[in-house]
DNA sequence: ATCCTCCCCTAC
DNA sequence: TAAGGTAGGGGAGGAT
């Protein structure tokens, strides 16, 4: 305590140095001299943007663009630093001269005006004329005209405006919730949010440790207490079971007022800053695979050797440090970076610096509640731009003195300093060189490994360094308590205090195995080793990167199911650019949403989340894609399956896993579309010249990586209206393996229990005879969401019937009651019916029947049935084709039914054909006769054959060519023709495959085997196929994946089409990756 | 055993 | 009013 003390008095006497050296060179800093060498610095080392500079047209202007543009914000980064220009990332007074945005709503002005202190905000055509005019044009020509008209006054009036509008339309459940103030009292609710909802005890200001585990959570007694109270509040207080509807003013806060909230909402968000900061610096000093493998080897080299040493620096209270030192007049006095200074707020302190921690106000308080503990607290607004420049000029300092150097946060790093002879030394020499550089204070720990060494900083702060030295690494560790153990945060504690371990010393004393048993094994394994000291992770300088996700929990509140969507749009975009610009793709979306939990009031925190649930859901597609519409269909489709209310909602957030490199990063969509869908065509299998063999077992069970696309996943809906009219046929029954079941799982767990069940038909709505046909462990899963009801109520004499009887059912489809949604899933089969009300449809299951059926053998699938589940949004959820439609399925189906899925067709796939040619007159269309007769088939010569120009003319060539050829397979032929007119002569080959597909028995000929390289058949085919599909690479590539798709699966089904199908991709590969060359690998 | 999904925890 | 994000590690439990 007396060593902190002595620090913080050091600590001041730097801050009145500060002032001294601020007045003295701040004309230094204040100016650009500084960024243009920092972007310049940027630009070399950035290989993702190429810095070629063409110009020096924009010199010595700096750009921040706000909101959406065209052209996009990479665009404008592109052609600002291509002319000489910057461009900041975050806005600051400081850096920026001009603000680009195109449009300005009534919201930004206020903003805008509020922060931009007199810089000119410009639209972007400004960027783009100034630079086919060659030279800067006046800005004049492109200001906002609302701005420009308007008075510098008219800030404060707006504000005030504002401010009077929210006052007088406060909304109740705000002022119904500012709970009496009683200093002692902590209410703690559920989740973590909710537990910073605590009222620091004023008692007890001056000793910091004990401050801190008032802070922490609480131990289970209180937190049973202290559930009680909430309850007791809950209860007593208001008990709003309906949620309440927002109120205009509340509109203006939350997602619901601002077309582009998650964008406004990020550039506000300290979280969104550091959470992003590392992808820009990994922007900035990318470091090479060389370096990467140099590194590995070296770390493999230092491990043997065993004695290492690491440094970890930290800039003490950064955020308040870089704010505070323009401001001498703050120096000494407790500050903190919040975006309010409401003595009654709810806004979190970001950072506070030491004298403001002597009062107990720490990182992640309200400020009310820091405002209680320290009253004369001053609070300094954030400044994005100038964290980030300073963290460049603190890593520009750590790499000038050192290689190996791991980032950890923008304040924050490792550096491997094995073999330097005097590392106390540098460390001095670091701290000083950053504090010249920045005017801002670090501290350096210095030990033997990454964890002494970041507990020797900690002991160092503020403004101070500390070794620890092998021999004190015992005494060191012995005064522990286990919270401050990195990787120890609440829950451990909890659950280490609940086992009477408090100190280093005492978990000591725990075994290992113990341990491991009790925690897990990792877990274990790294409490027995911290406890000791012991750490081997390695000092790395990158790391690949595994996710990339968005997700906004402050301000989420709908009315209706498109602002939901919307907003899942906006973060489809936002990580959809994230993903381009890190130049990956990914397979796996996850989304995240946070559930006001059942009961639950409105939370303390103003636009909080307050207690959730949290349900997470994902999908894995069989390509990687970063293409936003892709995402967006995927998203919705994953959301849509949530079945959620949607005002109960309180965050969302879309998560990306499966991460591939990705070279692609085009600007325009379509294009990208198009490379996605180039990239998918290269990952079919068999894709090398190399000859293929054909795997048995490939065809019934193909392995993951050849199933599916990007559009595997997105597949089919039935569009609900259209399922309305139906009435008895909307009930979806299936039964599947895989995924479906383990996508079920968790919301089935979750839901267990009473609640869950309300959402379930009762159990005599459970169709008798759909119930006798499930296998036995569907009923046994089914009798325990029941409670054994079902059982009793059947007291089933029948014995479940097998697997192949319940396809049977797809017959008469009012088998099954339309009204419920079961879902059950155990270790292997899944049973789900579809309820007609549901909100939102069954899409999502849609894909997953799908994909399970392309995972099964085929004798399964063919047992799958499926009658269509209900689509809420037929557009966004609409199958792309047929192609995703089990056949085998299909064709068990009533016609009325294959109608229905017919009809739930994006139009544009049977361009040619309405409705009812779609849906095709079941007889034999007039024939057209042959233009010639061929009698001997296995004798005839490509010219004989003259397969040539097949697709010439209208009809194409082939159609009546194919209509009456003779020889062995010429039945698919034949069906193709008849699917021609059958479906309406469409311009697609898709079509036309699709609803052969359909309609027909279209497989067959495996018994073709010997000579169907050479038949008539073979060879036909073949030619249309490529005929078809090679001219169409360069321009329509879209059209050419779909008949690959459709040709990928028939080649599942036969020989024939199998065969076919290897010979054509390989060409359509080569001349994909001629047209789009390496850029697609 | 190893993978996968759906969580929770931790840190900044 | 306020801007409670992001990414990695890891555990539980199921599928393979
Ligand atoms: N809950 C948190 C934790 C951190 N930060 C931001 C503000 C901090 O300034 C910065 C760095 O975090 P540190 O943990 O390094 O904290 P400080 O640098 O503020 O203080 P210290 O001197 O303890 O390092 O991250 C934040 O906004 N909210
Ligand atoms: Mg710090
Ligand atoms: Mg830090």
């Amino acid at each position: 305590m007396a060593e902190k003390k002595r620090k913080l008095a050091l600590q001041y006497q730097a801050d009145a140095s500060n002032r001294v050296l601020s007045t003295s060179t701040s004309s230094t800093f204040g100016s650009s001299s500084w960024t243009a060498e920092l972007v310049t610095s940027v630009n070399g080392s950035n290989a993702a943007v190429p810095c070629n500079e063409l110009t020096k047209l924009f010199n010595g202007i700096s750009i921040f663009v706000d909101g959406f543009t065209t052209p996009s914000h990479q665009d404008l980064r592109d052609l600002m630093l291509e002319h000489g220009g910057m461009f900041q990332n975050y806005f600051s007074r400081d850096l920026v001269t001009h603000i680009i945005c195109t449009t300005l709503p009534d919201s930004k002005i206020r903003d805008h005006r509020s922060f931009s202190r007199g810089l000119p905000i410009v639209k972007p055509s400004w960027i783009v004329d100034s630079i086919s005019c060659g030279r800067v044009l006046p800005i004049s020509l492109y200001a906002h005209e609302r701005i420009a008209h308007s008075h510098p006054n008219q800030l404060t009036m707006s504000k005030f405006f504002d401010y009077t509008k929210e006052d007088a339309r406060k909304p109740s459940y705000y002022r119904g919730i500012i709970p009496a103030s009683e200093p002692s009292t902590c209410i703690r609710e559920e989740t973590p949010y909710e537990g910073q909802e605590c009222i620091v005890n004023t008692d007890v200001v001056h000793d910091t440790r004990h401050l801190q585990s008032i802070q922490e959570p609480l131990c289970k007694e209180n937190l049973e207490s202290d559930l009680h109270i909430k309850n007791l509040v809950s209860s007593g207080a208001r008990d709003d079971k309906k949620p309440v509807s927002c109120s205009e003013n509340v509109r203006s806060h939350c997602a619901l007022g601002d077309a582009n909230f998650v964008q406004n909402y990020f550039k506000n968000s300290r979280l969104h800053f550091i959470g992003t900061w590392r992808s820009r610096y990994h922007n900035r000093f990318n470091s090479s695979r060389v370096e990467k493998d140099q590194q590995l080897e070296n770390s493999r080299m230092l491990a043997d050797n065993g004695h290492r040493i690491v440094m970890h620096v930290d800039m003490d209270c950064f955020f308040v440090s870089v704010v505070v030192r323009n401001q001498s007049e703050l120096a000494g006095k407790p500050v903190v970076v919040c975006h309010s200074e409401k003595t009654q707020g709810t806004a979190e302190i970001s950072s506070s610096n030491y004298a403001a921690r002597a009062f107990g106000v720490r990182s992640g308080m309200f400020i009310r509640d820091a405002k209680a503990l320290c009253p004369e607290l001053q609070v300094v607004p954030y400044d994005f731009g100038a964290y980030e420049q300073v963290a460049d000029q603190f890593y520009d300092v750590l790499h000038k003195h050192c290689k190996k150097v791991q980032a950890v946060s923008c304040d924050e790093a490792y550096v491997d300093v094995t073999g330097v002879e005097d590392p106390e030394t540098l460390a001095s020499c670091i701290r000083e060189e950053v504090f010249d550089l920045t005017r801002c204070t670090a501290s350096v720990g210095i030990a033997g490994n990454l964890l002494l060494a970041r507990m020797a900083t900690k002991k160092a702060k503020p403004d101070g360094q500390f070794r620890i030295l092998p021999c004190h690494v015992e005494g060191f560790l012995s005064g522990l308590s286990v919270k401050e153990l990195p990787g120890v945060g609440w829950s451990l504690q909890e659950r280490l205090h609940s086992k009477k371990i408090y100190n280093c010393k005492q978990l000591q004393c725990v075994s290992k195995e113990t341990l491991q048993h009790d925690f897990g094994v990792k877990t274990g394994d790294m409490l027995w080793c911290y406890a000791r000291g012991i750490d081997n992770r390695q000092v790395v300088t990158h790391q690949e990167r595994k996710s990339i996700g968005a997700e906004v929990n402050w301000g989420v509140r709908f009315e209706t199911t498109s602002d939901a969507e919307h907003f899942l749009t906006k973060l489809c975009e936002e990580v959809s650019e994230r993903l381009q610009n890190t130049l990956v793709a990914g397979r796996t979306f996850t989304i995240k949403i946070k559930r006001r939990k059942e009961g639950a009031a409105e939370p303390q925190k103003f636009m909080g989340c307050g207690t959730c649930d949290n349900l997470s859901k994902s999908i894995t597609l069989g390509c990687a894609t970063n293409s936003v519409h892709v995402m967006l269909r995927v998203s919705k489709q994953v959301f849509a399956s949530f079945h959620l209310d949607v005002r109960e909602i309180r965050g969302m957030g879309l998560q990306v896993t499966r991460l591939e490199s990705h070279p692609t990063r085009s600007t325009d969509e379509g294009q990208q579309h198009q490379k996605a869908l180039g990239a998918c065509l290269q990952s079919f299998p068999t894709g090398n010249s190399r000859k293929c063999v054909v795997d048995n077992k490939s065809l019934t069970k193909p392995s993951k990586e050849t199933l599916s696309s990007v559009e595997d996943a997105l597949l089919w809906g039935i569009n609900r209206s259209q399922l309305k009219e139906k009435k008895g046929m909307l009930s979806l029954g299936k039964i599947c393996k895989g995924p479906f079941s383990g996508l079920k799982r968790s919301s089935l767990r979750k839901e267990k229990g009473k609640q869950a069940l309300s959402c379930l038909p009762h159990h005599s709505e459970l169709d008798q005879s759909v119930l006798a046909s499930l296998p036995p462990d569907i009923i046994e899963e089914l009798d325990d969401v029941y409670n054994r009801a079902v059982t009793q109520h059947f007291s089933s004499t029948q014995k479940p019937h097998s697997l192949t009887t319940v396809s049977v059912l797809g017959g008469p489809p009012a088998l099954v009651q339309p009204e419920s949604v079961v879902a059950v899933a155990n270790k292997n089969y899944a049973i789900k019916l579809i309820r007609e009300e549901e909100e939102f449809s069954g899409a999502l299951d849609g894909h997953l029947r799908i994909s399970n059926m392309e995972s099964c053998p085929l004798d399964e699938r063919a047992q799958t049935f499926c009658l269509g589940g209900t689509g809420a949004d037929s557009e966004s959820i609409a199958p792309l084709s047929l192609s995703q439609v089990d056949m085998a399925t299909l064709e068990e189906l009533p016609f009325e039914l294959r109608k229905d899925i017919l009809r739930s067709l994006p139009p544009h796939r049977c361009s040619n054909s309405s409705e009812v040619e779609l849906l095709g007159v079941p007889e034999q269309p007039q024939s057209i006769l042959p233009l010639a007769k061929i009698s001997n088939p296995a004798s005839i010569s490509k010219d004989v054959l003259q397969l040539d120009g097949l697709w010439c003319g209208d009809p194409p060539k082939w159609v009546l060519q194919f209509e009456t050829m003779e020889g062995a397979g010429t039945d698919a032929l034949h069906l193709l023709s008849k699917a021609f007119f059958d479906c309406g002569c469409p311009k697609q080959f898709s079509c036309i495959l699709l609803h052969a597909m359909c309609f027909h028995k279209f497989i067959v000929y495996n018994g073709v085997k010997q000579d169907s390289k050479d038949s008539v058949a073979f060879r036909c085919c073949l030619e249309l196929f490529k005929q078809y599909l090679l001219p169409q690479v360069s321009g329509n590539l879209e059209e050419v994946f779909t008949v690959v798709r459709v040709l990928k699966r028939l080649a599942r089904e036969g020989h024939f089409w199998d065969k076919i199908f290897r010979v054509i991709l390989p060409s359509i590969q080569e001349a994909t990756r001629e047209i789009y060359g390496g850029s697609l690998l």
